[in-house]
DNA sequence: CTGAAAGCGCTTACAG
DNA sequence: CTGAAAGCGCTTACAG
C-alpha cells in the first residue's frame, strides 16, 4: 500500500506538501495541490490510521461494552451512542462481556491499549473487588457508566430512573385493585435492580399496602430465572394476583411459568415487564411493559463522554438520570376478585 | 501513560530487554527479569497497540459489519464469529451499517485505513456498481462475505443454503394440503431473497403446483412492507391459504396484516417465517419458523477469513453453504376448506 | 545475554 | 509556499 513518502518522492516533492493536500490543511498552491491528488488516486493511497493516531496520541474511536448484544435493549443502546458519535466523526467499537467478568477486563485492558480515545461501559454483575480494580485496567482512558452504574459517586454516568419505574409498574397494579403484587427483582448487586425493588416498596408503601417478603423474589436476568422464579411465586400457599418482572429475559421466562402452572394472563395474573422492545405487541398476550430510553441512554452517554475528552476532565463527575415510561398493553387487568364482586368492567387496553 | 523508553532509561537497561520481558520471548536473566517486572508493574506500563500495531503490520483484529445488530439474528452471527476470533486471539470490531451504503462504505475504508487484519462483511443492499467498487474501497484487506453474498464466484463467502430452505418451507406447506400458498419475498437484488424465491418455485414444481404470480409479493425486509405486502395478498379476489415470509420483520408485519384482515392464524392463514429467535414460541400463535444458523455462520466466516489470513492467500476462493432447520409451532395447520371436506384433524403441533 | 540503532507511516514546528 | 527533520512507541536484526 502507497505511502506519503512514496508518493512525495515520486513527485519529487516533501511529504509536508502531501500530507497537506492528504489533510486538506495549510495552502498548497491549486497547481500542486492537481498533481498530488492524482498521484494519490493513482496509487490508490489510504491514510494509515495507526500511524496516525500514534504520532497524534487519539483516534477519534470510542469503545462501548454491553453485556449481552443479543439482548435488543443493548443494541438499541448501542444504535443511540452510534449515531450521536457518528454526527461528530468518531467511530464506535462494540464489544459483548456475555455478562462475563473475565471477558469485560480483557475488553477494558484491549481498549485502553488501543488507545482508544473513551470507554462507555454497561458493567457487567461484579463484585465490589472487582469494580475496584477498573481504573487500575484502563489507566487513564475517560470512562462513562450508562444503564449500570457502579454506586460510588465519583464516577460519570447515564442511567434511568429505576427506583420511579419500579415506583410507576407497581402503582398502576395497585390502581387496578391488586393488593398481593409479586416481583421478580434484577440481582441486588446491580444498582439497577436494587432500584427497581426500592421503587416497588415505596410504591406499597405510598398505598399503605403491608410488604409481603415472600413476594419478593431475586432472579438472575436470564430466562431461566424468570421461569423458577415465577413458579416459586405461584406456589405460595396465598399467590400474587400480579407480578411486576424486572428485565425482559425474565419477563419471557415468567411467562413460560404462568403457562405451566396453568394460569393465564391477565385473567388470573397481570403481568409488567421491564425494557419494552419490538415483539412486545404481538406476544401472547401483548405486555405491559416499562420502556426505557436505550437509546438516549447510548446517546447522552456519548455526549458525557465526548465532554470529558474535550473539557479539561476537571469537571466534578456527574450522573444523568433519564425518566422512563410505562406502556399498557393487555397484560394488565383489575383482578378476578374485585371484577367478580364489585362487578366492574374488566380493564383493558385496546392493542394499540 | 509509561513507556518502554522510559521503564529502559529509569532501570538503565536497554529498551530490547524491556521489550523482551513484555513479550516473553528472547532470554532474559531471572533477576533482570524480576527487576524489570517490578518496575512495569509499578509504572502501571500498558504497551501501545498503535505503535505495536505500526511497526508489525498487523493488529489481531477482525471487523465484522452487519446490516442491522438490532435484529437478533445478526447479533447471533455476531456471537459465533467473536467466540471463534476470542479463542484464537483475535479481537472483534463491530459496525452496523443499517442497510445503507453509504455508511458501509464508510466503514469498510475506515477498517481498511484502520489495518484491521481482515474484514468480514454482511453486505448491505447495494447495486451491482456499488458492489465492484467495494475491492477498491479495501485496498488490500482480506474480505469474507457472510450469510448474503454477491454474485460473482470470485470471492470467499459462508452463507445459508437458502434455496433448499425456500424449498422445504413451501413443501411443509403443499404436505398438509395447502395449494395456495403466497410468498413475501426478499427484495431480489439480494441473493438470498432471490434463492429462497427460487426453492419456493422448486417446491410448486416438484408438486406439479401451478405458479401463480398473483401470490408472490417481493417485500423490502421491514416491518411495514411485511404488513403491505401482506394485506394485498389477502384481498386478493382468490387469496392464498398458506405464506411463507422470508424474513423475520416481515413475518411480525405480516402478523399486524393478518390481525388487521380478521384472519386467524393458522385457521384462516398458515404461516412460515424465517430466522427463528428466541421470542418466536411466545407469539401469538407461537411460530413456525425456518432456523438459519447465525452463529455457526459467524464461526466458519471468521475460520474461512483467518484461513486468508494465514495461508499464502492463493487458494481459490470458496463459498461455504450451511444448511437450515424448518422448526414446526402452531402457525402452520391443515387449509379449513380440507379439514371441512376431509373431516381430517387439524394439524397441530404443541407448543413443546 | 544485552545494547545501540533503524524504521513502521504519519504530523508538525521550524527554516528557507 | 515548500522542504528537511524530529519524534510518536514499538520491535527486531545486528553487534558486542
Amino acid at each position: 500500500m502507497a505511502t506519503i513518502q512514496e508518493i512525495a518522492r515520486q513527485l519529487r516533492v516533501s511529504v509536508s506538501t502531501v500530507s497537506a493536500v492528504v489533510n486538506r490543511r495549510g495552502y498548497v498552491s491549486p497547481t500542486m495541490r492537481a498533481r498530488v491528488e492524482q498521484a494519490l488516486e493513482e496509487a490508490q493511497y489510504r491514510p494509515n490510521d495507526m500511524a496516525r493516531g500514534l504520532r497524534l496520541g487519539r483516534s477519534r474511536t470510542v469503545a462501548l461494552i454491553v453485556p449481552d448484544l443479543t439482548n435488543s435493549f443493548y443494541a438499541r443502546l448501542m444504535r443511540g451512542a452510534e449515531d450521536y458519535l457518528a454526527s461528530l466523526g468518531y467511530r464506535l467499537l462494540l464489544a459483548d462481556s456475555r455478562e462475563e467478568w473475565n471477558r469485560q477486563r480483557e475488553y477494558l485492558v484491549s481498549f485502553a491499549n488501543g488507545r482508544t480515545d473513551g470507554i462507555l461501559l454497561v458493567p457487567c454483575r461484579s463484585t465490589d473487588e472487582q469494580l475496584a480494580t477498573i481504573p487500575q485496567l484502563i489507566g487513564k482512558t475517560p470512562l462513562v457508566y450508562v444503564d449500570r452504574s457502579p454506586l460510588g459517586p465519583a464516577v460519570d454516568s447515564v442511567v434511568a430512573d429505576n427506583v420511579h419505574a419500579g415506583y410507576a409498574a407497581t402503582s398502576h397494579l395497585l390502581e387496578l385493585g391488586h393488593r398481593r403484587i409479586g416481583i421478580v427483582s434484577e440481582p441486588l448487586d446491580l444498582l439497577n435492580g436494587a432500584d427497581r425493588l426500592a421503587g416497588y416498596k415505596k410504591a406499597l408503601r405510598a398505598r399503605r399496602v403491608a410488604l409481603d417478603r415472600s413476594l419478593i423474589r431475586v432472579g438472575a436476568n436470564t430466562e431461566d430465572s424468570g421461569y423458577w422464579q415465577g413458579l416459586e411465586l405461584f406456589k405460595l400457599a396465598n399467590p400474587p394476583t400480579a407480578v411486576v418482572v424486572c428485565n425482559n429475559l425474565m419477563t419471557l421466562g415468567l411467562l413460560s411459568a404462568l403457562r405451566d402452572a396453568r394460569l393465564e394472563c391477565p385473567r388470573d395474573v397481570s403481568v409488567v415487564g421491564f425494557d419494552d422492545f419490538e415483539w412486545c405487541p404481538y406476544l401472547s398476550p401483548p405486555l405491559s411493559m416499562v420502556r426505557v430510553p436505550a437509546a438516549e441512554l447510548g446517546a447522552l452517554a456519548a455526549k458525557a463522554l465526548l465532554k470529558r475528552l474535550n473539557g479539561a476532565g476537571k469537571e466534578a463527575r456527574e450522573t444523568i438520570r433519564l425518566p422512563t415510561q410505562l406502556v399498557l398493553r393487555e397484560s394488565t387487568a383489575t383482578p378476578a376478585w374485585k371484577s367478580l364482586a364489585g362487578g366492574k368492567t374488566q380493564h383493558r387496553r385496546s392493542r394499540e
